[in-house]
DNA sequence: CGGGTGATGTCAGCTACTGACGTCAGAGTA
DNA sequence: TACTCTGACGTCAGTAGCTGACATCACCCG
């Protein structure tokens, strides 16, 4: 009823505005201020303004909260590997879709909220769960592409699983600093790395007398 | 109490022996005839003749009670990377690791019970996001198992995840058949497909015109 | 002005999981 | 034999994630 007072005093509209936003803002800074575990969804939902119920008509579950743009970074994964040019090898169209990935989290919302969101996530084992459950639906969604491209299996699957790889130790080089280089450049490096390591011509290591 | 009765009448043992077993067993029943979700903690520790809070004694969730050996090969796995011969590239060494797994997959339960469990962990999301977990698990292992043979970051990481993916993208070609070629075998394809795919040298798509 | 719609609130209920405490065979010890 | 201690289990009460059913009410449309 409160509710219903305060929007009838301040506009003729009955609840407050996006309350995806405010619930998905609530989650972040009580994740952050108690820790996921020690957080309700009742609480969160306080802290909205709505209730309980409310919140898990708008989120599956508590953990998908913190997930909630993952369907459209995977729509954009899979239209760039698709658009790649035809010219392009299975590895660089994969690479071309975690690139687009790459630029969105970039931009999108920078390396300050991509840090303080994965520190939520690498502090509760649940949370890591869902991630890597994501990450898996992003290489199913990059082998998929692949497969359209003409990439047969297994070689379809292991490609998306390998571009994921590259992009999870790229990500997680990225915000392991405040500032340094970007997470398109450590990209590259990663797939240096993979081109050393994968390469017929086994490299000395200095191994130390 | 009627169990203290049976236990008398039997033997002077107070409980049946084995209350894990019994209680895997009666879960991979129960999850097999009704479905994960449908089944509660309270209906596989009646079936193995215990309580419920016996059930959450032995098994930290009602996802663990399927991923009993997941220690045990994950050990297995990282003493296979670490006692790799000095020569063996990284590559070779994880691939060790990988094949360690594959045989003692095959050797202690075999290829039916492997497809039965994948069965009853595709079907549901949760177990799904759990299965994910101790793969992941796994990659970190072989990551660490190659770090402590020199190779360094991101390089080890990366490698870790491009084990476990050759690892799983055949585990689920094995499993998908009754018979055929062995895990091992399959491992051996998978890994010429990497080779083919992360090659300098781009590959001729046979293209329709 | 009346009815349908959609987003929310309210309430009751199930199940996963946990802490505290009681119980009792078996092992050790005198 | 008697005494204690420990470990594995049972019992009970409670929290929190999540769901279904139903009521409410601004808004829209005719």
């Amino acid at each position: 009823m409160s509710v219903t007072v305060i929007a009838t005093i301040c506009r003729m509209t009955r609840w407050e505005p996006d309350p995806r936003g405010r619930l998905e803002k609530a989650a972040m800074e009580l994740y952050r201020e108690r820790g996921f575990e020690q957080t309700t969804a009742a609480q969160i939902a306080e802290r909205a303004g709505l209730t309980e119920r409310t919140f898990f008509r708008h989120f599956a579950d508590k953990r998908e909260i913190l997930f909630a743009g993952a369907t459209q970074l995977q729509d954009l994964v899979v239209s760039a590997v698709a658009s790649a040019p035809d010219s392009a090898t299975p590895l660089e169209a994969a690479i071309a879709g975690i690139e687009a990935a790459s630029a969105m989290l970039e931009e999108l919302r920078g390396r300050a909220f991509a840090r303080q969101r994965q520190a939520i996530v690498a502090a509760s084992p649940e949370l890591r769960e869902r991630e890597l459950d994501k990450l898996a639906a992003l290489a199913a969604g990059v082998a998929g592409a692949l497969r359209k491209r003409g990439v047969g299996d297994p070689g379809a699957a292991l490609m998306g699983d390998i571009a994921i790889a590259i992009f999870r130790v790229s990500f997680e080089r990225w915000v392991a600093r405040r500032s340094g280089p970007g997470l398109t450049e450590l990209m590259g490096e990663s797939m240096a790395e993979l081109r050393a390591l994968t390469a017929e011509e086994p490299l000395v290591v200095d191994a130390p007398a």
